[in-house]
DNA sequence: GACTTGACTAGAC
DNA sequence: AGTCTAGCCAAGT
């Protein structure tokens, strides 16, 4: 249905949007907030092309990683989140579930 | 309009 | 415990 499809993308935006800062999320929680919990690529690829401005560097893996440290040539994340609190060792986050933001 | 790619996850080996 | 395969969904070509 593509109106589904335009409601996934806006509530992953929106979903992303209310990450506070300290805190971070994996694909596949969003995915599956969003409707599709199979659908973590998708979340990937709508960030990808997805408004820069929305923390995307919140967004990471379920292991913790950030897509190997670096996006298109630019590490944004580990110093961000670093910078919001969140511990990062080795460019992976450290008790991920600990800083894993819960939308109420 | 169909095939390929990609910022993922979970299960199997 | 580490590596590989399959499944999933949207954007790009």
């Amino acid at each position: 249905m593509d109106q589904s499809d335009k409601q996934f993308k806006n509530a992953v935006y929106k979903l992303v949007g209310s990450i506070p800062s300290g805190r971070v999320m994996t694909y596949g929680q969003i995915a599956a907030l969003c409707g599709r919990p199979r659908a973590a690529r998708s979340v990937g690829t709508i960030a990808h092309f997805g408004p820069e401005e929305l923390p995307w560097h919140r967004v990471v893996n379920k292991v913790g990683n950030m897509a190997s440290g670096y996006w298109g040539g630019k590490r944004v994340h580990g110093e961000h989140l670093s910078q919001e609190g969140v511990e990062i060792k080795n460019y992976r986050i450290v008790n991920i579930e600990k800083y894993l933001w819960r939308p109420l």
